[in-house]
DNA sequence: TTTAGTGCAAAAACTTTGCAATTTA
DNA sequence: TAAATTGCAAAGTTTTTGCACTAAA
């Protein structure tokens, strides 16, 4: 996390209020939340500035996104790791990312997102 | 395709001239497709219909959604594989997929969405 | 003190829905 | 012909934006 804040100061930005608290929101919760629930739980800012927010850690390739029952779902990418996720319930853990998928002829800097979608075996009864 | 008709109508679902567009556009397109460029290209139906087909080929796993640039993209699911993407163009390449990421121990049914997302070389020059 | 960032409220963009009319099987 | 699907227009959601005010460095 501190490297992260590290990173923000180095490009530029400040570490305002909002960016602290989405950070650390994500930090602790960081299986799973879309810009709608961080808001909601996150009652300290204004929901432009969870978007605005967002938006920039996407930029800086802080967070991946993805989409799960329709709702994009943001998460720290600090840590190579993916999810598998119920989609009946939502429930999900982490899967430890050992993927390479960095050579191409054609591209450059190549960095990947995994999502896994499954039915856990509590709704699969 | 024939394959994928087959499947809807054993599914209940009527071949319509939505879903047949939509299917073509996806077949021959496959490989990134937002549901607006979607319904902006194909004029022949309306984008309710556009949004209505996306969702029921969604549901019954036609299609995989990523996210890229913060758009929702649709592609086949038909054969396995992946998109390489160039972030600044847009422009991509498919990715055979040789991948097995369906043991799991609490999750039954896992499918797997991996996207990459890089720069082209010439746009990195 | 300066500049970046915020909140607010409004606008824009995206997606879904109800219902009468149409199409498919 | 019956049931499913569509188009249209309206409503609901999600995301962005302009601008005056505030906070970070």
């Amino acid at each position: 996390m501190e490297k992260i804040k590290q990173q923000l100061i180095k490009s530029g930005y400040k570490l305002t209020k909002a960016r602290l608290v989405v950070l650390e929101y994500l930090y602790l919760n960081h299986l799973t939340v879309s810009a709608r629930k961080l808001h909601q739980e996150v009652k300290v800012c204004d929901q432009a500035s969870v978007y605005r927010t967002l938006n920039l850690f996407e930029k800086l390739n802080l967070v991946n996104v993805e989409i799960v029952n329709k709702e994009k779902i943001y998460c720290l990418s600090e840590k190579p790791h993916h999810h598998i996720i119920c989609k009946k319930c939502g429930y999900s853990e982490l899967v430890v990312c050992n993927h390479d998928f960095t050579r191409f002829k054609k591209f450059e800097n190549v960095s990947h997102q995994l999502t896994l979608i499954g039915v856990c075996k509590k709704c699969n009864k």
